[in-house]
DNA sequence: ATCAATTATTGAATCAAGTTCATAATTTGC
DNA sequence: GCAAATTATGAACTTGATTCAATAATTGAT
């Protein structure tokens, strides 16, 4: 019996380490060729299986891209987390969640995208139950780190929650950077502003939200060089092994 | 020769008529069925005409549906301008707006969704030259108007500018209401954190970027009696005609 | 008013993917 | 080693977007 529960477990593995190839091999060609140009069959081919052993995976397209929009999410919980473990104020740690995902969308450039394309009722609703289920469960770390956050400010006095729930006062800087990547991700219409860096414009108003919402210490936003040395600082005591910039 | 012009105008006017009756009717069969669910020959037939037809107006379904999106921000730029024209202090009005696009997508439910689903690369790409032009078109005069509330208030001494254009410094509301929509409209989120009333929590948030910014003069969004009030009097005195709840 | 030329409409045919499922191959339990 | 159970395969099916040859309507000139 010890046997068959070992076999039992190799396949258990191997189905698992073939659903990554899958998966990486869809984000492959998703960099190619982009989103639209996604082919079912092309993964299969991609990945020497064929079709019918993809849907054996995934019950539909849509389904294969929530689960790729859920493994990427890990790699941002990653990056959180050594935001949330870095020894610095509560409001510089607020700061770095903004930066840590500047920093992902660097690395998974298309992520956003998907993600955007993700979350559709289109997609959503074609996508199965179980694999839903297991998207919003794999978000919930990160509410919950955030919240910890904010928890902890109001704890140590740098901020006032006046009647908010943690998480309904993390939704102000949450939003300005969901806006953001909206917008840089909206074809063309950051161009007709002729906005330049929308990324340092979005930390520049997440420290105006922060001063907005009273969290201490206050910073000045129209400080240039401060907000650099806040980023590099970040860059250097958090995400050194990633700077490439 | 009078003539032949005539009727090359009625012709025109016949067009442009039935381009309409197209986009009205995919914008009722989106309602009823989804946008998963919108189907070209579905819309010619509901309008009695030919697929063929259907495809003299729109190059491809990508197209209709930015040309859908575009006819839409047309009425948000009326909400808009009604703010504009409101008689009241720089930032009352600055607040306005996106108390404008909350009624606005109270109108048209399907608007945002569409809009979000528009402005990916996947369908953005794949719609024709033309018809990005009139959609990047259309959103200019909402850009225009947002910047001059903002010069406004730079030259009525409401607000400082510290260096940011007038429309780097509206990003930062624009960016608060554009990510509550996201969020709003990613199926499951915002369950996961209990929030209620999403849009009034964003126009809070609007309050607290507004102070962040220095927009005078200084509000307090922990008052709840406040905020009331101001949005009462925007659907009392803008959106009086549109109010339903 | 007539008719050739031009323009617009039509919908059956084409094509591209996503998805299914009967068959073949493999693995399991004995 | 073998029958049963599981898994993999890819050709066939399905849906829906798009095209285009055939047909109808309109135009402009005589």
């Amino acid at each position: 019996m010890g046997l068959r529960v070992g076999t039992r477990e190799r396949k258990q593995r191997e189905v698992a380490e073939r659903e990554q190839l899958f998966l990486d091999t869809a984000r492959e060609l998703i960099r190619e060729d982009g989103l639209l140009n996604l082919v079912m069959s092309r993964i299969a081919k991609e990945c020497d299986y064929a079709v019918g052993t993809l849907y054996q995976h995934f019950a539909s397209k849509e389904d294969l891209l929530i689960a790729l929009a859920t493994v990427n999410e890990k790699y941002r919980l990653e990056l959180f987390q050594r935001v949330e473990n870095w020894q610095a104020p509560s409001r510089d740690r607020m700061f770095g969640l903004p930066v840590a995902d500047m920093m992902f969308v660097r690395q998974y450039p298309e992520h956003f995208r998907l993600a955007q394309f993700a979350y559709t009722e289109v997609v959503w609703g074609a996508a199965s139950e179980s694999r839903r289920a297991q998207a919003l469960q794999g978000s919930r770390p990160i509410g919950e780190l955030v919240a910890r956050i904010v928890t902890d400010a109001a704890d140590c006095g740098d901020l006032d929650l006046k009647g908010l729930k943690p998480n309904e006062l993390a939704l102000a800087p949450w939003t300005v950077t969901l806006g953001t990547h909206n917008l840089v991700h909206a074809e063309g219409v950051l161009e007709q502003y002729e906005m330049r860096d929308p990324y340092r414009l979005m930390l520049r108003h997440v420290q105006n939200m922060l001063n907005g919402l009273g969290w201490q210490p206050l910073f000045d936003p129209s400080d240039a060089v401060a907000l650099d040395k806040k980023i590099k600082q970040l860059c250097n005591e958090v995400f050194h092994d990633l700077a490439h910039d």
